[in-house]
DNA sequence: TTAATATGCAACCGTAGGGTTGCTTTTTAT
DNA sequence: ATAAAAAGCAACCCTACGGTTGCATATTAA
């Protein structure tokens, strides 16, 4: 639906959802918090240590990191022990992905109301 | 293709990836370049000018983000006459999707890896 | 030619982001 | 009971980011 048609979305709705989008954005901007997203979209939650393991950085730094993508709801803490385990979460790239392929499909829209008009 | 086995993909080559991939999602992270990337990916190439109409930035602002979408190669500038006028690239965009469907589809693996083990 | 339009360039400001070090607290192992 | 391991908390540093203002430059219109 077009923003300027605007039947039953408020322009508010809609900009809260890009910040929700925005967010989730920054979260995965950047190559250390990437990472740890492929390390735990592919296995069991880790701790804190084994996710610093092999890093460059800190522990702390480390934390920081999935304390940003627990922000975004990408990543869950459950603490357990001495420990807390973070795992995976795949409700918002889901999000980010319905959100691309929207992009994607207006660019298409696009394409071809240009073909028609230069054909036409 | 996992990391650890790594047959014919190098490890730097995989770091480098993952820049790229920051990159493009760390411009997509902010409410206003989300905005500019909806007007753009759904028409004619704009001018900083048009770009600018109703928002609440300055011109220099605008101009900003859409040198960092510019960057992330989501958008292509034209110098025309007194104006840039600025265009969407669906390229990157494609390159997220690839990604993120290749995180979903990672974390789909894992799901049924726990399950067989549940059960067996 | 003169005025208006569209942009570029550069300096500046405040704050958030990425990272570190140091210390405390909680939990587990010996 | 004590030591080691895991994590939390807080201060601090530096840089990048988002935004502004002010001025210079190029292009088009009158």
């Amino acid at each position: 639906m077009s923003l300027r048609i605007m039947s039953h979305t408020s322009r508010s709705a809609v900009a809260a959802k890009r910040r929700t989008h925005a967010l989730v954005f920054a979260a995965l901007g950047d190559a250390t918090r990437l990472s740890l997203v492929a390390k735990l979209c592919r296995g069991q939650p880790r701790s804190i240590s084994q996710l610093t393991q092999g890093s460059k950085l800190t522990r702390q730094a480390i934390t920081k990191h999935l304390r940003v993508l627990e922000s975004a709801g990408i990543v869950q803490s459950v603490r357990q022990g001495r420990e807390s385990r973070f795992e995976f979460d795949p409700e918002p790239m889901d999000g980010i992905k319905e959100y691309v392929d929207f992009v994607s499909e207006q660019w298409d829209h696009t394409l071809s109301r240009l073909k028609s008009f230069v054909e036409g």
